[in-house]
DNA sequence: GTATTATGATAGTATTACTATTAAATTAAT
DNA sequence: ATTAATTTAATAGTAATACTATCATAATAC
């Protein structure tokens, strides 16, 4: 029990489980292994047979909570876009200048990974979403997942920083383009960057990630 | 055979197959079909099974062809590159100024789709490009991959288009994060505008993405 | 004309992605 | 405290996937 007031409480579509992982000690070791073993196998190689064994629970038992492993994916990055709009909501209380509240949401998206939380290991999610996340909308029944409104989460925080982005410049035809393409440019570059090097410019510069995307943002809706 | 002059021939890491697809009308027809088989059903439905069926041959066969359907993946994407990269050579024959070139090779990317070819359907193998190229590197293995060679050709692209962005502006720092940024936004946005709209800025402009990074990339290197 | 190579036909295995059934353990309701 | 309801464990089973192996036949090369 948590009876932290204010505590972050995910906002999670009911249709993505079939019982709420969150309601019970199962469910949350369900999620909290899973980030783990995703994390190592890759999504590809994690099965419900292996999260049941590491659990000391059942593969039927783990169907009782998720339909497949697509929707415990599609419940992680809708975990983590929840957490993320709580965690911007957070740093730009009172901040009045709208340029400040843009640089702080692309902060927190490009250093969530550093970040903490008592429920679960984000900086493992965090990896998780960088690798994996593509694949719960990059796959043929997206259009029925969008219906059911599996991707309201990230497609609200593209919306509120897009927001943000006409506060500054309201004659700028693109910020849903630039929104989209900055986030899933973070996660690539953050996988690039261990992965492909020469697909990114590192150097010795620790935060290039924030700074290139920073750059490429403001300059794109300068006036 | 084909004796045209200078016609495009696919420079492809041997590693990628076990045996030339391009050496045997059977190893064409692989690719051929796979094109179309992938497209309609997705690479996670798609099988070699399915396929066997589809070109009246066997599993085993297109076993000896390919090691794995994920090989297969790379193959395509490996050919598209590699087609891309002849494409924009053509386009920047005695092209002089770097802006000009630049524009032409963010062209190339964003029409590639539009664009024709005698041996395989530019048209599906686009849209395989834009939903599916990121599974051939965002897995486990991608080190392995990387270390055999596997995604030259992407890397060329972006290294040659890096180089064209370091001839308008040497002290730009980003040149690899821009260009793999835009490339992989070109392909979501592609996505996006059919399946989640609410994540691009569509309108009635019919050559939004090209606009979009054009703009985008210019604004970001200007100096 | 023989050797080599490519393909087809068939079979088989381990794993995956589930579904179904029943029994035991927990929890909630009265 | 007892009964009822719900949750989980245990087990079994199925169809499909992702391969591997073997052998025969067809095509091609030398």
């Amino acid at each position: 029990m948590d009876f932290a007031l204010f505590s972050f409480a995910p906002n999670i579509n009911k249709d993505i489980y079939i019982k709420d992982p969150s309601s019970s000690d199962l469910g949350r070791s369900i999620i909290l292994e899973s980030i783990g073993m995703i994390d190592d196998l890759g999504f590809e190689d994690f099965t419900f047979k292996k999260l049941a064994i590491k659990i000391n629970s059942t593969e039927a038992t783990i169907y009782r909570y998720f339909e497949n492993k697509h929707k415990l994916l599609i419940y992680l990055t809708s975990w983590y876009w929840s957490w993320i709009e709580y965690q911007m909501a957070l740093k730009n209380t009172n901040i009045r200048p709208a340029i400040e509240r843009l640089r702080n949401a692309i902060s927190v998206l490009t250093h969530a990974g550093n970040y903490q939380n008592e429920h679960l290991d984000i900086h493992r999610l965090f990896k998780i979403i960088c690798l994996e996340s593509s694949k719960s909308y990059m796959i043929k029944n997206v259009d029925k997942n969008n219906k059911f409104g599996f991707y309201f989460n990230y497609k609200k925080i593209v919306s509120n920083i897009s927001d943000i982005i006409l506060e500054i410049n309201p004659t700028y035809k693109y910020p849903h383009m630039l929104v989209s393409t900055m986030i899933e440019g973070i996660h690539h570059q953050e996988y690039f960057s261990l992965h492909l090097p020469s697909l990114t410019d590192k150097y010795e510069n620790e935060d290039f990630i924030y700074d290139f995307y920073t750059q490429m943002t403001l300059l794109s809706i300068s006036k």
